[in-house]
DNA sequence: AAGAGGCCCTGATAGC
DNA sequence: TGCTATCAGGGCCTCT
């Protein structure tokens, strides 16, 4: 489901609401998720004071007072709700991202606070729950992944000196989470249309100055979403404001066969398969 | 070794 | 109505 600017504002949501707080209490309603929950998760987790929620990429990264690290991937469909307990001890939902109501199925984890309660919900079970024990171990855990786009070492050189050999096509170059991490099909498809640069060019072929386009317009998309809330695609039911709103901003994705918005282009958004993730372009001005 | 493709899983929607 | 097929915001593993 998120990408990198989703995740980030799931970060900040959690942050307003969990740091200092302790842990009272852990439910595990279902360990099978895409990586299994350990079977002693619960200890790890119970009285331990969250220190600090820090995200890489679309890793959520939640700092426990005993030097335990919970590392949190919500995958396609993950969902974290934040439920209030009022005087009758009765918990209503008060969501932050993305889900306005706490759906009835598929309410793999619950996390108590004091007065509150943290419910992951993810019908796919593509998102997992990590233990990591120590700092070691905490940068090997990233280690194989390329730099965020806000990183110094994410440059016009790094782009460019990654793809100059590669038959592998642009596209698929940032969805590559060793190459660059953060990206996914949504942000791919949009920082391609603003860079002009056709999805299925071959790295060898993408030069220099394109390779600026994309070093500008990674950044440029990713921190417009963060500011924006970042995108919903699926929930269009809920009116609360609570939902991100840079879906209103996509120039192509799920655009298909409407006209490209660029000024005095006569091009239509077409939808292609790459690699079987849908792809938006304008074939008149990506070449 | 790079790169293509399959697979994990459920739910929504389209088409017959 | 009730089937089947296709597609979803991700990432890991395998095969060539």
């Amino acid at each position: 489901m998120p990408e990198l600017p989703e995740v980030e504002i799931v970060r900040q949501s959690l942050s307003k609401k969990i740091i200092r707080k302790t842990i009272k209490k852990v439910i595990v309603r279902n360990r099978n998720l895409r990586v299994k929950v350990p079977i002693n998760f619960k200890k790890f987790l119970e009285n331990q004071k969250i220190l600090n929620v820090d995200r890489f990429s679309k890793y959520l990264i939640l700092f426990l007072s005993g030097r335990n690290i919970l590392l949190i991937h919500l995958g396609m469909s993950g969902t974290i709700h934040f439920l209030e307990q009022n005087k009758k001890n009765i918990f209503t939902n008060t969501s932050f991202y993305n889900s306005p109501e706490l759906p009835t199925n598929h309410n793999h984890i619950e996390i108590f606070f004091d007065k509150f309660k943290l419910v992951y919900n993810d019908p796919r079970r593509f998102g997992f729950f990590e233990i990591i024990k120590d700092k070691k171990s905490f940068e090997k855990r990233f280690e194989k992944l390329g730099p965020e786009p806000f990183n110094s070492k994410f440059s016009t050189n790094y782009i460019y000196n990654n793809l100059k050999n590669k038959k592998k096509n642009i596209k698929n170059f940032l969805l590559d989470q060793n190459f660059i991490s953060g990206i996914g099909n949504i942000y791919a498809s949009e920082i391609l249309y603003l860079s002009k640069i056709n999805p299925i060019k071959k790295g060898n072929s993408v030069n220099k100055t394109e390779c600026k386009k994309i070093f500008k317009n990674t950044k440029l998309v990713l921190l417009n979403a963060i500011k924006r809330g970042g995108s919903s695609i699926r929930d269009f039911k809920d009116l609360s404001g609570k939902k991100g709103s840079f879906q209103k901003n996509f120039k192509v994705y799920q655009r298909e066969g409407l006209k490209c918005k660029r000024i005095n282009c006569k091009g239509i958004i077409q939808k292609k398969n790459i690699l079987n993730r849908s792809t938006f372009f304008c074939a008149f001005c990506q070449k």
